[in-house]
DNA sequence: GCATACGCAACTAATAAAGTTACATTTAGC
DNA sequence: GCTAAATGTAACTTTATTAGTTGCGTATGC
């Protein structure tokens, strides 16, 4: 798959799941529906979990659901939640010393901050309910 | 290296050449004061050189230089020159059929694209010779 | 002619992500 | 209690991308 894959299966089973918030799903049915592996789906949405946005319950009719109302669940709940940036710079870079590389390492993390900021603004205008309808 | 070492490359290559826009550098230079190949800079340079920063001559006393004042090149030229755009949704994706999907791809290619073209925006304010200044 | 540069193709190495397998644990229902 | 069905997780394999390397052809200044 491509890169940020992590993202689009996460926004797409929180779509479906907007439709039918009561329904409980099993990774394997999301999986099967996403074409991919209910390992993998466990790993997303378990970050997903984590941050609050879904509940995950174990045993004979376990599974997933929303953990509040798909209107209160925006894009940029999900988008924070992968926790992976797609506005690099991470603090991964170190601060490097010499002036010429640390003016211009200052200007590309001012730019980038920006926008990552707006990204998550513009994201944020948009609830899961939204996409499926209502 | 890490992801995107071709834009850091480039731009911090080129920081330095705004400071001495009439020095001619190999890329032997170049590779040896960024830690990286020669082969390597021709490459990232070269993509560079297509997009019109850049020239490079071959033989004894060749090498790389800007091609037009540094004041007249900015961190957008740059970017946009390596064409790895940091907002993925490119082509790649296929437009999908189903209508869940395709609402999800066109509200999240708009968000993107208008922060593409901001990001795009924010670059352009900043010509190379600010890095190194003036 | 020779040293020095780029251009380019082909290969290898390193890295990250997805996918897979295996198994422990939990839970509902009988 | 036993069984079936689900998550949680670790370990491994596969795949894709990128950087790095080697080798050689070509151009050019001295
Ligand atoms: S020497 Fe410091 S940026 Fe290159
Ligand atoms: S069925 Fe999942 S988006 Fe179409």
């Amino acid at each position: 798959m491509k890169r940020n894959s992590r993202l689009s299966l996460a926004l797409h089973t929180l779509s479906h799941m907007a439709e039918e918030p009561n329904r409980v799903r099993t990774s394997a049915d999301i999986a099967d529906h996403a074409g991919t592996n209910p390992v993998v789906v466990r790993r997303v949405l378990g970050r997903l979990r984590e941050a609050g946005l879904l509940t995950s319950e174990k045993g004979h009719a376990g599974g997933w659901r929303l953990a509040r109302s798909p209107q209160q669940i925006t894009l940029a709940d999900v988008y924070l939640a992968l926790n992976e940036r797609m506005i690099a710079t991470g603090p991964d870079y170190e601060v490097p010393s010499c002036s010429v590389e640390h003016a211009l390492f200052r200007r590309v993390t001012t730019v980038l901050t920006e926008v990552e900021a707006s990204l998550v603004q513009k994201l944020s205008e948009t609830p899961i309910s939204a996409i499926s309808g209502t």
